[in-house]
DNA sequence: CTTCTTGCAAATTCTTTGCAATCCG
DNA sequence: CGGATTGCAAAGAATTTGCAAGAAG
């Protein structure tokens, strides 16, 4: 919970309950949840939250770096506690978003094409191992 | 115009106006243009055409896998008309999507992790060279 | 206290759907 | 012809916004 407290301060934002709650979920969790999956999370242990507020708080964290927002289908937007530069395998099948341990070779450039890079993203899409297992 | 066709008929789709249109528009232009852009292209030549075809005839072309959506920014879905695995520099500030020449080691993996791999997706995100020399 | 943040409901934005008219093979 | 596809308008889903009430520093 410090350390919660220690990324908000960090970035001069206020410690809310709202934003506590959000952020220390986002940083035990692996789910990489959408704002739907935070909020419904939240509901069942918080008196009362409102969904804009979970959106809000949301772009609040994105826009500060503290959080990294996934764009992986194009429905709903997922969220990463982990900012460290990583990348994701989606299964097409049951959706699951797994972390993946690799290490870009770009990721240590700082320029590409002459553009200057600030993030990389990038995710494998296919089939994943469980489906593959239950599958067969 | 018969690159647009046989693309069409090789997954055994008809080849109405608004679908050789579309596709057509896909593969000459490099804007990875969203579902709107497309619909604004395409009034000024055609004469009658729907948003609602746009989208649909977008999902049936993702879905036959002529044409591939890019998941950018979590706003609007942009299409590629390029289907070869490649990846793309988005500009944070002019939010223009670049081409890249890269070709990602994994691409000739068959899985990772344990997962089957069946497409890959990249971005780099950033300040485009254009903008870097505006800036100083 | 003063500014930032919340919750609510209404508004927006992007995309999909239902259905009669039309087109393609 | 007969099923596939279109256009329109209306519906739906995800997210944002305006604003009064409440909380943080």
């Amino acid at each position: 919970m410090d350390l919660v407290k220690n990324k908000l301060q960090a970035v001069g934002l206020r410690l809310s309950y709202p934003r506590l709650r959000i952020l220390s979920y986002l940083l035990e969790t692996r789910e990489h949840p959408t704002a739907e999956m935070i909020y419904q999370h939240l509901r069942r242990a918080v008196p009362v939250i409102s969904r804009a507020t979970v959106y809000n708080t949301l772009n609040v964290l994105v826009n500060e770096g503290v959080i990294l927002p996934l764009n992986i289908e194009g429905v709903y937007t997922r969220f990463d506690g982990n900012i460290r530069p990583h990348h994701h395998f989606y299964c097409e099948r049951c959706k699951k978003l797994y972390d993946l341990d690799i290490v870009c070779k770009y990721s240590y450039q700082k320029k590409i094409a002459g553009h200057e890079i600030r993030n990389i993203f990038g995710y494998f899409q296919g089939i994943c191992k469980n489906c593959l297992k239950r599958r067969s």
